[in-house]
DNA sequence: TACCGTCAAAGTGTATACAGTTTTAGACTT
DNA sequence: AAGTCTAAAACTGTATACACTTTGACGGTA
């Protein structure tokens, strides 16, 4: 399966949701992607498949396939798992990363930096997401690291839905002061700040209102 | 799209997978299947498709699927997830469960119980992994329930092929002793048993000894 | 004008056909 | 007897065909 023309046609469909060329709602025609693809229905319907288990489209029966439109409700369920995951990743990248793994850590953040800097949209969006990816595959836990890489994509299309103007253009800055944290072993401290970092990327979104237990 | 069918048949094979009538690496014929399930191989592939990426199966170009056979090495990788996912969920619903949510939980453990009493092997095995996703439900979370329940299908997988002599068979009076502990909103105690059941549950499993970092 | 029924066009769901690859069995060689 | 080459059978990957459902437009009726 997957001979990589799939996979390419999930990566294409996958960037034009996350990139904002496909809105939510927009239907999915299957013989329009064949055509565009210069492939059958066939691979077109794996790909829509695979997208659909992705939450980043969903199918009706009959009726066809569908850029997702998650709710306020949902959006809000992905980031309350992303908080419960990454809690139980920084705590754990603490305990057992090396030097190495926060230098690694450290690159990743100039890179964020400098894709910053020269105004680089996309390709920010998807390094401040892989910020948090990295974290898992430094730990080697490639379980963690997909399960992660799904959300992201799900946060990537919940930011471009909700988001009020230009907000989360600080994330940069927060991750430097995470691994400053884990550098210097401060459990608590990583904790706490990584736990507010996801609060303030979910708070950027104009979601209504929700009550957050806090400790 | 899944207009039940195939549903039908990843449901199907997942029961056969989960309770030990294929064996980890088997080999899973596309034509083979579409003649037991009376449809063409498309619907047979979808289906693969579909358990693959559930990792219940896993496919090679060309050569086919068959079951899956998870290292030792991924075996670990999701109960720490597990633990992850599971420690944050125990926090949440300490402190914002109604008693109702309580009581669900409880009702949970006494239908557990039973099926324990007649030896129903599946049945418990399906109820004590349902127990987690309840939790998940009952919170309103329905990302997180998703999320367990793939986590916990791999999780059965895992426990078939590692399982030491029928263990883990108290798990339905640690689930007991959870639940006494969200009943007392003791949050610290609930948030240690919850970590210790599922350090309990991988222990059982005959996997080589790793370094867990305990606090 | 607004509403409803009918019918054609378009689209999805499933089956089948065909091409390319892997596997297997058998004959031949050493 | 063990190994290797070869060819046929079996299987997967992709395309196409056909049936059924939905959609949208047109025309008729109140």
């Amino acid at each position: 399966m997957d001979s990589t023309t799939t996979g390419f046609i999930v990566e294409t469909l996958t960037r034009s949701i996350v990139e904002h060329r496909l809105q939510p709602g927009s239907k999915l025609a299957e013989q329009t992607l064949a055509d565009q693809f210069g492939v059958s229905r066939t691979l077109i319907r794996q790909a829509l498949f695979k997208l659909s288990q992705n939450r980043l489209i969903h199918m009706e029966p009959a009726r066809g396939a569908f850029v997702a439109a998650p709710s306020i409700a949902e959006a809000q369920q992905v980031f309350a798992v992303r908080r419960m995951l990454e809690a139980g990743m920084t705590q754990a990248f603490v305990r057992t990363a090396t030097q190495e793994d926060i230098d690694a850590l450290k690159d990743h953040i100039t890179e964020e930096e400098a894709a910053v800097m020269r105004g680089d949209v996309p390709g920010r969006t998807t390094l401040l997401g892989d910020f948090h990816v990295r974290m898992a595959q430094l730990m080697g836990n490639e379980v963690l690291a997909h399960l992660l890489m799904d959300l992201l994509s799900r946060c990537a299309l919940i930011t471009l839905m909700y988001q009020s103007a230009g907000a989360a253009e600080h994330s940069h800055e927060e991750h430097r002061v995470i691994v400053d944290a884990l550098q210097a072993r401060d459990e608590a401290l990583a904790l706490r700040l990584m736990d507010e970092h996801l609060l303030h990327v979910e708070a950027s979104l104009t979601l209504a209102p929700t009550t957050h237990a806090t400790p």
